[in-house]
DNA sequence: AATATCGACAACCGCCTATAT
DNA sequence: AATATAGGCGGTTGTCGATAT
């Protein structure tokens, strides 16, 4: 049985969303909730993919997104948790607050990787370049990095790390049952595996106004019409958390 | 000025798991 | 239990602006 593609590929628009289609679909969820992305583009007037809208709200649109380039800090938050989990960057992400996992995945592979090969650092096994042939010969249990090696217990015990744990190959992605349990006395990465989400703890107020957004839109967001691909804080909606938003509702 | 090349990042694709029927 | 579907993920590609030739 093969899977059936996710919307019906005929008359999809694909490429570049336009300011006019993203209104369109911010004007929608604002109106309606996250549900069923794959109504979305029917009920919104799109013609998109659910699949494009989604990853457009979730990568784009999104109230709750930081823009610009990762601070130093949070790269090294980056280079840190990919030492730890490999290319996992919805979880390297779910530490970064405001940040997606595309804009993750893309600065490493544009900017830290190419840091740490200036470095002299291994971006794959964050070893040293040098000591990689001798390594390699060695290495066969599973490519970890140096900073697994240097975890205390957790990853150093019996418990032999899944191979896959680090291989950062496509099928690793959702092997979390064992997880917590390989990671559980690390704090910092046996958070990453808790139920509760801490994202879950950093509610946004998606608090727009739904019923007057026409007139939001033509009062604050208008000239955006003229522009492409801007962020919904180059909109102007940063300032629409919680005060000025519940002003607004009521 | 025209063209080629490169870099950054937005978007797409295909696969996976979870869930509903 | 089998099948269908939605949503999520990581890898890859496409697009576009900047820079070099």
């Amino acid at each position: 049985m093969g899977r059936q593609p996710c919307c019906d590929k005929l008359g999809v628009k694909k490429g570049p969303w336009t300011a006019e289609e993203d209104k369109k679909l911010i004007n929608f969820i604002l109106t309606n909730g996250q549900c069923c992305w794959r109504a979305v583009p029917k009920l919104a007037g799109l013609r998109r993919c659910g699949k494009s809208c989604r990853l457009r709200w979730t990568n784009y649109l999104r109230p709750d997104l930081k823009r610009g380039l990762l601070t130093e800090a949070e790269e090294q938050l980056v280079i840190d948790l990919h030492a730890r989990l490999g290319n996992r960057w919805s979880k390297i992400a779910a530490r970064l607050p405001g940040r997606t996992d595309n804009e993750i995945k893309n600065h490493w592979n544009t900017h830290i990787k190419k840091k740490l090969l200036k470095m002299g650092i291994d971006p794959v096994t964050h070893e040293p370049l040098h000591k990689e042939t001798k390594k390699s010969e060695s290495d066969t249990a599973d490519n970890f990095p140096v900073h697994q090696q240097e975890l205390p217990q957790a990853n150093n015990t019996e418990v032999t790390p899944n191979p896959d744990e680090n291989s950062s190959s496509p099928s690793d992605h959702n092997s979390s049952s064992d997880e917590s349990n390989l990671y559980e006395n690390d704090p910092l990465i046996s958070c990453l595996f808790r139920d509760d989400d801490p994202s879950d703890q950093i509610q946004v107020p998606w608090d727009f106004p739904s019923e007057n957004f026409d007139t939001f839109w033509d009062e604050n967001c208008s000239w955006l019409l003229d522009c492409q691909d801007f962020g919904i804080h180059d909109f102007g909606f940063d300032s629409f958390n919680d005060v000025e938003m519940s002003n607004l509702m009521n």
